[in-house]
DNA sequence: ATTACTAGCTTCCGAGTAC
DNA sequence: TGTACTCGGAAGCTAGTAA
């Protein structure tokens, strides 16, 4: 009985025979439909099921021209582990990113459109309070922390605010992420802002909270800061 | 924005930096451990990171004279694509193995071990009733069939009897599969028995009942049976 | 219609090494 | 220490084709 590793190039090939069903009754199969189910070549095909029959994976009959096969306990073995550590290293993502930076005065923009009713009704529904006025600037200090900052908008936030038009204008969409600061003992329900139209680059977070965060947590501009955005889902 | 599919070779390389949880943060890596991890060299590391770059599935940052690697949101999506196909293909296993074979008179031999009492009281109590005193024996018509014959006692029996000592000599153990005869509407409750000790090979099978299959099913020697052997878990 | 051999091309990898 | 280049060999693939 060998035992040599599995290949990866035959991986696909024993997913396919699973979907047909060759598990534990022989299924009858051509290289020809089973190398164009995994984009290879009839020959291609052929030599992965010529090396998993010898090396124990599969095994097959001759059933006239064609051959029947069947995936062996050892080849669904193999799959199952291939699967089991995909999901585990999936399953292991950390649920909070974590960023860097210093805080910078805030040129007020952001703070004065978040006071707009439009904005300060959903806020106190979604997030259960109307933001003090004026949110903390924090500019990262790593390229690293930008390219983090540039994707936050992909994540499933905590709470989706709606854009809306106050006739004259409309307002772009805000995705809030729930967030401490530093280590989060003194400022609770922060929140990290990502604005459909935002004025600022990847390099800018902008964070939200019931109070002032320079004043309760003690914090001035130009101090170091450490926001750490929690993902509610993968 | 490349468009190109992932490398199968990859895909080790993306689970290993998702295991150090450079999902949603940058992970300091070096070539040489990683390369160690996933079983290549320095060198091949350092091209896998190369072209999961250039490809978006992972970004990079330089550190000092290392990198910090994060997994993409791209490449997050097609490990966990890999990893459902892997589930669905290791889930659509079917249930059952059927077999085909002509009904031969058994020489009596099994039915006689099957009716010591060391047998017949665990049958009573694990199968839930005392095996009419014959087996059927099928006598399998493939190949095929013997190959599939020959895995079945890798599987969760649906019973199974424990060997047993008279004194004079040793029984050994067997295990029961649940299974139905042709279509399944005229016999209750069969079992194919696989054997610790058996005196035959991969191509017989040996079926028990609470009555006589022969009789109950209307089947004689020499007649073309199918055996459906119904397997409790994967 | 099958499977699978051969030849040749491309890709992948490891060793050596530059930086 | 690091990364990543070049180069030679191994492995994988395709096209053509035999059986």
């Amino acid at each position: 009985m060998p035992t040599e590793e599995i290949k990866l190039q035959h991986i696909l090939t024993i997913v396919e025979l699973l979907s047909k069903g060759a598990r534990n009754n022989f299924v009858e199969v051509t290289t020809t439909e089973l190398g164009k189910r995994i984009g290879r070549s009839q020959q291609a095909a052929s030599k992965h099921l010529l090396e998993l029959e010898t090396s124990g994976y599969i095994e097959r009959v001759k059933r006239g021209q064609k051959f029947a096969v069947r995936v062996t306990g050892r080849g669904f073995t193999e799959i199952q582990n291939l699967s089991a550590s995909l999901r585990a290293s999936l399953e292991s993502s950390p649920t909070a990113v974590v960023f860097e930076g210093n805080v910078i005065s805030g040129m007020g923009e952001g703070a004065y459109y978040m006071s707009l009713e439009g904005y300060r009704l959903q806020f106190r529904e979604k997030l259960g309070y109307e933001p003090y006025p004026g949110t903390l600037n924090v500019r990262l200090v790593d390229q690293l922390y930008m390219n983090a900052r540039r994707e936050l908008g992909m994540h499933q936030p905590s709470a989706f605010i709606d854009g809306f038009s106050d006739g004259t204008r409309t307002y772009g969409w805000v995705k809030c992420y729930r967030a401490k600061i530093n280590d989060g003992s003194l400022i609770e329900s922060a929140a990290v802002l990502v604005l459909e139209r935002t004025h600022y680059d990847d390099s800018m977070l902008e964070v939200i909270s019931p109070v002032s965060i320079k004043l309760a947590a003690g914090i001035k501009n130009g101090d170091k800061v450490k926001v750490r955005v929690e993902l509610p889902s993968a």
